[in-house]
DNA sequence: GCAAATTAATGATTTATTCAAG
DNA sequence: CTTGAATAAATCATTAATTTGC
């Protein structure tokens, strides 16, 4: 079998120090722009591409949302239970809502299937190609506010339309 | 104000003609490369991107979905409400599923905020720019077997996970 | 110890919702 | 009200952990 050595990234520990770094840093929806960046600047540390870091994103924003729901659901149940005014409506709705423009910014763009599946011999992140990291160290981490992401309801949908 | 004299893409009639007709053919899910013909075929007639005809073709399709299941449901709350059997889970459920291999192929790439909203003095559709058009004249409209687009479960989760 | 069998994580896609221009 | 655009939620699929029988 000549190729198919592995059909998705697998990040670096390097890597995946830093984007926890930034996500901790307040970074939730980078734009392309900032993508583009992380990306740069994380090749440096094996191989990756754009994709990888907009899903990586995604996902651990997803998932950091998702645990703390549960955890709020089970708390929820571990509470006294104030008979009176039983919730009528499920709750796991996280505070009103914080809002903050939403930094929404990423495009997508089609993108051909794969370019081509190189055989690798035994090279990959252990010989890191110095890809410039021309543009800048790294872009501001932590500033432009962390904004909590406005949460938007989790459960309930008031759908308004009504044809 | 300079520039900015329209945010989105605003289908010409012929655009619009030619997505359906692929709709029709049974295209629903177009890869990359598709896409990148697609596209290059349409900017014939009027400006246009890739990712235009990515939503254009996500948006299709899931309208297109929502209208069937409105229709289902209605015709469903005409019945005659059979009594015994109630349905005790949300139907809205298009028939069994036949599957046949999604086409799933799409990648996302991050795409720069805009390149430039040139302020077209009054040029646009009007004039096209004849790319090319040198991969094909279109490709398999309707052919690969019209695919139903797996419906999946549309409402009933049964997840196998237990943790 | 170790390798097949399970299960948990998590990268990649698709679908559902929501926002807002026209 | 229609629909292009964008984000979030739900899934799918593959890899890593972990368990289990030997």
């Amino acid at each position: 079998m000549p190729q198919a050595v592995s059909t998705r990234w697998c990040p670096t520990a390097e890597q995946l120090m830093i984007l926890e770094e930034m996500y901790r840093g307040g970074i939730r929806t980078p734009n392309a722009l900032q993508i583009q960046h992380i990306t740069t600047h994380l090749s440096y540390y094996g191989k990756i591409e754009g994709k990888n870091v907009f899903y990586w994103f995604q996902n651990h924003k997803a998932r950091d949302r998702q645990k703390l729901r549960r955890k709020m659901i089970k708390q929820q149940q571990q509470l006294p239970t104030p008979q009176h005014e039983a919730a009528s409506f499920s709750l796991t709705q996280i505070p009103p809502r914080f809002y903050e423009e939403q930094c929404r910014s990423i495009g997508f763009m089609c993108m051909l299937p794969k370019p081509e599946v190189e055989a690798p011999t035994a090279q990959m992140d252990s010989a890191p190609r110095y890809r410039a990291l021309e543009t800048l160290d790294l872009f501001p981490v932590r500033s432009t506010g962390i904004k909590e992401e406005k949460p938007r309801s989790t459960a309930l949908h008031v759908s308004t339309s009504s044809s």
